[in-house]
DNA sequence: TATGAATGAGGATTCATTCAT
DNA sequence: TATGAATGAATCCTCATTCAT
């Protein structure tokens, strides 16, 4: 106790601060193991460690935890994105790939990937958790990946195309492939290898974006 | 009562064979409304017209009137895509464009479009439930969409790919515009336009597919 | 059970219509033992015979049935009282008499004396009960005394007094009558006398509205 | 922490004995605004502006709390009462007006004028509260309006009446009136004046107690 | 003394399920 | 078959009380 170990906190008030944390991180894991609903209370105090009633100092009930669960854990793999975008000097379809496969690194092969089923399957029940998550993480996120195809559009590297809506579709297999990992993914037999799904997806995406070959050369020399 | 026999209680009659699909209507809607845990059989059996004791006359519990609502509903909508690929004479990318907007037409666009948020939010606790739906619905549809794109590969019209992760990706944007469309499609100022949303997405798996022009031509002289 | 006892309704049937009756009953009981807040509904469901969930089959929750005690058992005492004003053909004197007499037999020495002592007791944690208690039961109590007051003051029988006031002060001793039988009467060594009280209480009171003599004589020629 | 001695923190010195006395007032202000289980001590400890925890430095528990707030309070008033009623030389009628007012002013229009419904209402759970209440508050108030009763019969201003219920009867309508204040007075629209309420009460009392005319000049010229 | 984080027993409420009719 | 009254286990949430600091 008295060891030279450098403790200088006192462990009630370091406590204290990493009280919402800890249990925010028990919760993450719950939920996406049960949903919402089927997750006790209980549960969470146990696996955070606390008692039932130290969830109701830093909450006010289920939903609003439900809610820090979201808001704590999803916005910070944002600001990662579009810092990257914002920086990046290399060609478009390069920023794809590494956005792609940053995304799977920070979050996709994470807990956080169970939060979109999370989100998606309590949408219904929770109208500002949808709300909120609809204008800060899908609006931002589509915005984010807007930017990288009119990057690609304005520099001659894309071909043209419906960007708006290319923007949902082209996130779409992300996010199921997030999804799938905590909802099928224990079903199969032959087990999804994320990576190959993913070089498939850009395969699948950057070959769409091709310019047909006679401008693609005319872009190719402009590049160099 | 003791009225003159000449009334057969002929919609008496029909509706004993109806109750269970009248029920599993009854129960698709509230679920897809609801989620699992939210909807209360009291509510299911008001809707369907029956009192709650009914229910049980058809289903064991709660957990099987779920399957039976996600099994009732979602297997004939397979039959139909697979047939159509074992008769379709056309090009492959016709063949494609054509299984998306039936798909839409008669699933995506309808109510059984909920089914698989449902599924995929009770995937969880439904283990045997989401093996169901991934033997029966998951595989039958990526065999049948594999058996799309090897045709085309087969007959020179797509170029080749790794088939088997690209049809997990390829499918991905159409279970996510239902799953949308049930989850965040109410957050929307600008609503997302579902058809221009599959144009989208024809447009960018079928430029995805396509040969480079070089192949393309001899496939194109092929072809003629 | 087949016994010829006339037992013809169904036991059930009959229930449901006694439940809420009994439910009522026991839950004044309880709350007049306990007041609102040490009330368990496990013990008001116990002492009704029927479980905690049946309880909310016919009343919304704790506080509707709070209410339905209080409206249940204080209403159809006023309408005695309001009868008897309104038919009594002797003097004002023996009126009040009477009434006093009839609210001590009819509520006073019954569990209805608890409820007065409920409503005071919850009055601000309940403004619309409070409300409710106050337009149904005290303003029409009070009404139907004003009544008695001023038919004894037309008929020259008792003094003139202010009328208003006075029938809020003269009410007084009764309410705390029944509130002291469920508050201190139990600290009681020398129990008070209920019947005695009422006495003293008619006697101060009549007292109190008896015209000087020189007026009292008139009044009591012109009886005659 | 390292400052110079100069400075004794001499308001916390004082706020130290002070302390007890205002938990007692922040408690008495709450158990009357929202009875005793509603009352959270969280609430009062705000308002008395210390800590939770501090709480049970001073009291026990939520009992002791109460039953310190209705001791500190009520017994203080008894002895002005007492004191003039030994001391008073002037007419018992005179006495009872100057009683009664002088209640009003230090006791019925002030929040300790909520401490008898409080007392009532919680009489049940707390059975030594309510007998400390009755030996130590009801008793001695009793008593005392019982001797300046019998004073009045004794100087033959008073007919003869049933002085021991008498006692209860004639004080009953200032505890309503207390009682009203924080029970109904919300609810009324045409506000109770207390002023003429006691005006009211105290004509019905005093005549009441008159003699019949007769006996009445016999005392009048006795007096002079 | 004073603090306030932590506790956990206690109680209201919900709802899937049963079963007498 | 059909009903719907009744059940009671399950769980959220509150708040008086404790105790390490």
């Amino acid at each position: 106790m008295n060891a030279p170990e450098n403790k200088p906190q006192p462990r009630w008030a370091r406590r204290k601060d990493a009280r919402p944390e800890e249990i925010i991180a028990a919760a993450l894991e719950l939920f996406v193991e049960r949903g919402f609903a089927s997750t006790r209370l209980d549960d969470v105090a146990a696996r955070a460690g606390v008692s039932k009633g130290t969830l109701y100092l830093y909450f006010t009930n289920k939903e609003d935890l439900f809610k820090a669960v979201v808001r704590g854990n999803i916005l910070p793999v944002l600001q990662y994105g579009e810092d990257l975008v914002t920086q990046y000097s290399g060609t478009s379809a390069d920023l794809v790939r590494k956005l792609v496969r940053g995304w799977w690194e920070m979050t996709g092969s994470t807990k956080i990937a169970g939060i979109p089923k999370l989100v998606i399957a309590e949408a219904g029940n929770f109208p500002d958790l949808a709300k909120f998550y609809y204008d800060e993480v899908i609006l931002r996120a589509h915005s984010m990946f807007r930017r990288v195809l009119q990057r690609g559009a304005d520099a001659g590297e894309f071909r043209e195309v419906d960007i708006d809506h290319l923007v949902h579709v082209a996130l779409a297999p992300l996010v199921m492939l997030a999804v799938w990992g905590h909802s099928f993914a224990c079903c199969e037999e032959q087990k999804l290898h994320p990576l190959r799904y993913l070089d498939a997806y850009l395969d699948m995406l950057l070959h769409s974006l091709q310019k047909p070959q006679a401008e693609e050369k005319k872009h190719a020399r402009k590049r160099n």
